[in-house]
DNA sequence: GATGAATGAGGATTCATTCAT
DNA sequence: AATGAATGAATCCTCATTCAT
């Protein structure tokens, strides 16, 4: 057998264009950026991307689903309701401080056209959970019964602008993790 | 006279650039779609904005004073703080739900690498009056005591979200435009 | 008004074309070396020629007319058949020899599939003459009652391998050139 | 055994070049084509063909002799000089009407710049016969006495032509390979 | 020998910008 | 100022060929 597909340069491909994604922007990175800065040849990226659209789509999927891999693990399945929005709240907001290539460059690819409907629901799919705590919330009275959807969005929503505070503001000593949550949860909580 | 019929391709070009960037995509939109749709040759383009990024910058400034322009439009300067909000809130929804082209463009443009921090300040700068009530509020203790910019951010936040769901909803019963000012009151009202 | 295209330049590229066509085999030749020999930039080979197939045809037909042209000069539409045929065939032959380039392009784009059905149709037409003296000469009885599509064909590739063997053969004193007119008329009259 | 295998493959590839050229364009097919539809790998290729362009060349002389084996097969060899010709012309017209990949695929790489002089004149050593029977048919006053290879040239040119003629108009009644013959006849005899 | 991943030199276009008219 | 042809750097991708397995 030949050489065969390395998940290793897969992946160091993928790392590269999200770190050249987020230092030139999406749309000014040209490919051999990439493949340069993935230490392969210019045209080995198109044996494991056929396209730049493609791997735009395929990072995509990739950092949404890692995001939401972290946001699961140790998740409180026990826990109550607060503590449970609360544990995926915390996680988003460190995953977010601590990865601020992936949040840049996630939040270009929403916004890109190249993004196909079929990744944007792919993409959605991790956040299922969201939802189910929400439905379940709903039902023992302790959310205001809005769609689960709007639910999700909104914990979505907040939670990447309070990501975006903390890192416009390094040295704050405001918490707005703890400030996020707490807006949240009174505007959605039924107490 | 001359000054007259500059203006008027300075604001086709700008117009012909919000619908173009609305169809193609910002970044998949050359100059020549833009003077095209404008009915101006070419370089005529360059002689209103010498680069591509400029123009870019200029729309962007353009459509957040738009924006501000409307929601101080007939403003209730003496209603209470509930009121006031509300009416920024409503035309914040309405003129989104009016004018999805230049939403979509202002998300774009948004995290578009070449609007420059100097722009981003200028865009900011009409929404002051935002920050206005909110300081005031805040000394009334009728809002949570939170940084200005974060309440202003929140509300801007909460707003284009809601936007985005009713635009992607067109059918829905739900109203979310009402909704999503609750939200946002119980998350930062004291009350 | 800008510069207005000019009738220059696509002369330009299309003879560029054609000698580095000759030169280097349709196929092997890039863009970049016609709009080299043309002396025009990169770009420019393209505002007149939007793809390199448009090109390619526009050779084509260029080539059919130019040699359809030359044939025609000068008729002697009152001639006899033998003599009006013979006008035609020396003409061809002439052309043939001193136009190798043209020649040695030409059969390459006949049998090149970027060539549309479209060019072969406008290519054909300027030789209708030929075929409207074989339709008299028929009637007339003194060509065999072939199609007439089938007599031009004849012409045609008896020319043009007349041609290509004078051309092999620079050196000799055979009359090629009358030798085949000869072998067509003995072939297809019926005196 | 290797050996046998190896001639298989050889063979495969060849016959999916032929296939894919006539298909595709000779010059617009790459090597990975060839190889995949000859169901080998894209590096086994260049085991057997170092380069594509020997690949073009032996295919050449692999069209080229086959078209000679079948012409000289059952050949007639104690017919008088028209029975023979017309041996070979059946001949030829069958297999080129049988055969249209072959036919398209040999007009292509006729013109190709790719063919080396060497191949050209391999090509033609197996239509020698013809032009022995040539030579021995000027000898004896029955054919005029042009250059044995221009009557040989002539010959291949008309055979060509007539197919394609025949191949253009599938559903005609007219009996072009008798027709051609003719023409040849009455062009080149002296009866 | 067979495989197919890896390579990187092109190659056809695109496009922001310039500039002759 | 307006025009649009001219420019050529830059870009995505292709493909013949090499080479590790």
């Amino acid at each position: 057998m030949a050489r065969t597909k390395s998940e290793d340069k897969r992946r160091a491909i993928l790392d590269a264009a999200l770190s050249v994604f987020a230092e030139r922007g999406t749309w000014s990175t040209p490919t051999a950026a990439i493949s340069r800065a993935a230490g392969v040849a210019e045209g080995t990226l198109f044996t494991y991307f056929p396209t730049k659209e493609i791997l735009m789509n395929e990072l995509y999927r990739d950092l949404k689903s890692e995001l939401a891999e972290i946001l699961l693990a140790s998740f409180p399945s026990d826990g109550d309701v607060r503590t449970r929005f609360q544990h995926l709240w915390q996680g988003y907001i460190r995953w977010g401080v601590t990865h601020p290539d992936e949040l840049k460059v996630l939040a270009q690819l929403q916004v890109a056209d190249q993004i196909t409907p079929e990744s944007r629901e792919v993409g959605r799919a991790p956040f299922v959970e969201i939802e189910r705590i929400a439905t379940e919330a709903i039902a023992h009275g302790y959310l205001h019964d809005y769609p689960v959807a709007y639910h999700s969005m909104l914990f979505d929503t907040l939670a990447e602008m309070t990501i975006a505070v903390i890192a416009s503001e390094p040295n704050t000593t405001v918490d707005y993790a703890m400030i996020g949550f707490d807006v949240l949860w009174r505007g959605t909580s039924r107490s």
